[in-house]
DNA sequence: CGGGTCTTTGATTAGGTTCAATAAGAGTGG
DNA sequence: CCACTCTTATTGAACCTAATCAAAGACCCG
């Protein structure tokens, strides 16, 4: 029921991403982005400076479902940046474990991790079709000396993954598996609000595994908490696709409530799915 | 026991560290320090360039214990550089909660989450009386764009937190208490060694909560693990005194022995840990 | 259709938190 | 210098969250 997931070759395009795919490249050639559109990708105020010079170029790269961009150890050159797609970044400590670090995904930056050891700390993986530009990081460095906005944008953008980090962190240290999955949600549905995406309805790229690694519960833990949530009326969720239906609840959930009140709440939730559900003439139905 | 906690108005300077305090900046008063000296105090390799010119100095400043460094929300503009004494970096979620996301000591260099926003996000807090290099942001970017090297150094100084904080989701991801904490003790280790302190027998700086926030643990959990260690002879603790005996067995640590078995390990340890003090003529005991 | 991966759900266990009481220091002021 | 207080640390017992073990269903792909 509802948007039953494609193995998205081809991730849905809602009208407004149709124009940033027309600035300054080509439907599906391989294709080079400027200093400007490099700026809008990181979302990044461009300061209106003279980035316009047509000079400095950087290539776009393709990868399928599935390819490794890097792999741990690897020599690092360049850096990455999303330009549609998503990915996974995962480390792997000393006894083979994988741990699931960050989903990359439009406008994200990935590879910082290979500056400082010259050589790639972690492996970044295609979830799905991946666009991604090439930032040699060399070249990089080089322009950032005569354009000094682009540096203090490196900076910046460095800045905010050690937010992201810490918040990682914080979220890894205090938070019950419950929120840290609601957070969860939140910030995919942040995501791919400001992607242009529905915000409301999405497809999970990643599997209850991948998204347990990233916030340290099983998989097992992860399943049970969406279909809890789906129970109370919060989401509704199917596979994996995800239809938010109280955004305020997830963003200030801390614990669920115990399960004597659960029935309750449960009831009240399948009542709210009818009413809402039925006036448009749908047959769906809520719950298991 | 050992060395009784001094509260650190001046933590124990091994001879080593002397050369340190001499090099280019006077006993106790307000000193300044020049490119060269910040390259080395940041572990970097200073590629022997012109970074000799004496024109860039960076003030030193002093903070007691309990002094606050900066806090959230203050506007953004320097960097800091710890060049002697130990710090907390603190977090807090939108209720009230205090995560603990570092403790630097010298040559940690904190306040970059404060780039992205011009706000830092974290607060630093003293934990002892610390000398700190101040980076004003700008003048720093300014001096980046004829040293090459120095934007590098930060690049990689910045790439190298987040390496670190990578290292920490992982841990808190994948890890159970007893792992957690025993790479605590690993890596404060580490970095006491490279500084030239015993790598074996120091003081922790920070309470057990502290730790414990640090680690996603209660207090009481470090408590008893530290207990646990010493009980089976991994380390010898008495309040904030630490000795390390057997790094090698922490830093592959992954789960203590069930306790049926714990009881065993224990004698032997206790053996052990008489058979190498006895000789030296310490009246020393081991244990509670 | 059949093999493989992914997801859901249940039952049980265990690691860690919470609550609580005690002890040990460190700092203060008489 | 000692009594008093506040913070920090240790230890115990009960409880609870999330992991583990297990089984069955859903979906995907050749």
């Amino acid at each position: 029921m509802l948007t039953t997931q494609t193995p998205d070759i081809r991730p849905d395009f809602p009208a407004s991403m149709l124009h940033v795919q027309d600035a300054g490249w080509q439907r599906q050639g391989k294709l080079w982005s400027n200093l400007k559109e490099l700026c809008d990708l990181l979302r990044l105020p461009t300061a209106a400076s003279s980035l316009d010079d047509e000079e400095s170029l950087f290539q776009h790269v393709q990868f399928k479902t599935g390819q490794r961009i890097h792999t741990i150890g690897q020599a690092f050159d360049t850096l990455y940046i999303v330009h549609s797609g998503f990915l996974k970044t995962v480390a792997i400590d000393e006894f083979g474990n994988e741990q699931v670090l960050s989903f990359p995904m439009k406008g994200d930056l990935f590879g910082v991790d290979g500056i400082h050891s010259r050589r790639y700390s972690s492996e970044a993986v295609a979830l799905s079709s991946c666009d991604l530009v090439l930032l040699p990081f060399k070249k990089f460095t080089a322009i950032g000396r005569t354009h000094a906005e682009l540096e203090h944008a490196m900076y910046s953008v460095m800045s905010r993954e050690l937010v992201r980090e810490q918040a990682m962190v914080s979220m890894l240290g205090g938070l019950s598996a419950e929120a840290r999955v609601a957070r969860f949600l939140v910030s995919l549905s942040d995501r791919f609000a400001d992607m242009g995406y529905s915000s409301k309805v999405f497809n999970l790229r990643m599997t209850r595994h991948e998204i347990g690694s990233y916030l340290g519960l099983t998989l097992e833990t992860v399943s049970r908490t969406l279909s809890a949530f789906n129970e109370i009326g919060l989401i509704i969720v199917d596979q994996r696709s995800i239809t938010i239906r109280d955004l305020d609840a997830l963003k200030t959930l801390r614990r669920l409530p115990p399960s004597t009140l659960r029935a309750k709440q449960a009831r009240k939730a399948r009542a709210v799915a009818l009413a809402a559900t039925t006036p448009s003439g749908s047959a769906q139905t809520v719950g298991s």
